[in-house]
RNA sequence: GGAGGGUUGCCCGAGUGGCCAAAGGGAGCAGACUGUAAAUCUGCCGGCAAUGCCUACGUUGGUUCAAAUCCAACACCCUCCA
């Protein structure tokens, strides 16, 4: 591929590049010697269930990868049980040894799905930063200052909220910088939030007489909750386990359809641009449909399927989309549902009780609220009857719900 | 080292002795409406077979017929002074 096309793929959907001219010259170089680009990607492997969100630089590694270069999948092992400070609002927890080795292992499991395993290059920064010494720190922490890290906007939003901030945070940075001097990278990756982080990379590599290396942001996906404000801008929290407005990459096809399903439609286009790998003209197409009148329902079908068959195959992806069509739009029952026998010590069983025991609701309480309200439908009829209670031996089919629709056949015994 | 301010439910945030399972907002959930969604409206939003009981307002004790509210000690956060 020529140099032009290089970089106008690799630039595609990046946030921020520092610097381009340098990309420029040193992909130049690469052409020209034949020698790959080392790139390099780090991950915190305390939170090993990758999402949607986490394939979007991903699939940027990707392309760096069928472009030839050379990636290094940087398991942050030793950074993680110093605890990333990142968009927190407070400190995040140390991790154990044991915990973030499960979670590495975990972490590059699930990225395979993107990532072509055999152009990469797994390195865990516990090599070289476990053999530091405490002067090694001295002299690191020495290349910068507290107003710098004060420069981070989480760092200054917490020490302002009165919120605490414990020294060793500010060692975060300048241990993932220093990663990429033990490595020598040549660009580095990494979503938004991590700009500061890759930035001070950048800086202690020239501090230590390296080539500096380039910086390439993506974008943070939004969560499947995010809306469109009055002026058609995607708002909404980023998507994280945390948040709860997540598709897991590891989640069974119906669960991701289904998901996929409840994006808002103006947010859809975000959606695609950030992870289809359709063209931008087909995007625009697809755009001109739903202006002209064509349904977004479709349109999100169609993304659904893609997405979910890029993780599960076509015909997963067919299965799970023709589930939705049934459980959501013929109001049918899905061939799936799952029998539970509850124990019952009288003659019959207390509807919001069985409820509970069935694991479709949390506690009694919440199932008898929603029987009140109207969520419950027992073998097919609604009942809003608190005091319906279940014979003993009979099977019931129940369903609770409606935005996260839950069957189950009971079995009163 | 000294002085002062703070810690409330998933989050934010009212509440200074009984009317407080705790205002208000957000999130979430259910219903109506629909095209899956969104918006809107209505209701719910600690647990318990319940006009009641239990558990809850940083922790532990205490005062009181009665405590989120008063007192003491402790923990944590912050501010100012040194």
């Amino acid at each position: 591929m020529d140099l032009a096309t290089q970089i106008a793929e690799l630039t595609r959907g990046i946030v921020d590049l520092h610097v381009k001219s340098e990309l420029e010259a040193r992909l130049a170089e690469s052409v020209k010697s034949g020698k790959p680009l080392r790139v390099k990607a780090g991950f915190d492997p305390t939170r090993p269930d990758l999402h949607l969100g986490h394939t979007v630089l991903m699939q940027k590694m990707r392309q760096f990868q069928d472009l030839g270069h050379h990636v290094l999948f940087l398991i942050g092992d030793y950074t993680a049980m110093v605890g990333d400070p990142t968009g927190k609002n407070k400190a995040r927890p140390q991790l154990s040894e044991e915990e973030v080795r499960a979670g590495a292992k975990s972490y590059f499991d699930q990225a395979k799905k993107i990532l072509d395993e055999s152009k990469t290059e797994v390195v865990y920064n516990s090599t070289w930063l476990g053999a530091m010494r405490p002067m090694d720190l001295v002299k690191l922490m020495a290349k910068s200052t507290v107003s710098q890290m004060l420069e981070r906007k989480d760092f200054r939003q917490r020490f302002e909220e009165e919120k605490p901030i414990y020294q060793h945070e500010f060692l975060y940075p300048l241990l993932q910088g220093y990663d990429s001097v033990a490595i020598d990278a040549d660009v580095e990756l990494g979503g938004t939030d991590q700009l500061f982080n890759l930035l001070v990379g950048r800086d202690l590599m020239g501090q230590y007489g390296k080539r500096p290396q380039i910086v390439m942001t993506t974008p943070l996906l939004e969560g499947i909750n995010a809306k469109l404000d009055e002026h058609g801008k995607v708002v909404g929290d980023k998507m994280s386990k945390s948040a709860d407005n997540y598709v897991g990459i590891d989640e069974p096809a119906n669960e991701q359809f289904r998901k996929l399903m409840l994006v808002d439609d103006g947010v859809v286009w975000r959606y695609f641009e950030l992870l289809s790998a359709k063209s931008a003209a087909e995007i625009t197409a697809l755009r001109g449909e739903v202006a002209q009148g064509r349904n977004p329902k479709e349109v999100k079908k169609l993304f659904a399927d893609e997405i979910v068959g890029r993780f599960h195959g076509a015909a997963e992806s067919q299965r799970a989309h023709k589930a939705w069509d049934l459980k959501f739009e013929a109001d049918a029952v899905p061939d799936d549902v799952p029998t539970c026998t509850v124990a019952c010590e009288g003659a019959e069983l207390w509807l919001p009780k069985a409820l509970a025991e069935a694991k479709l609701v949390a506690s009694t309480s919440e199932g008898r609220r929603m029987v009140e309200q109207g969520g419950v439908e027992v073998d097919g009829a609604r009942e809003s009857n608190v005091k319906r209670a279940l014979a003993k031996g009979g099977t019931y089919l129940v369903r609770v719900g409606s935005k996260n629709r839950k069957f189950a056949r009971i079995q009163v015994g």
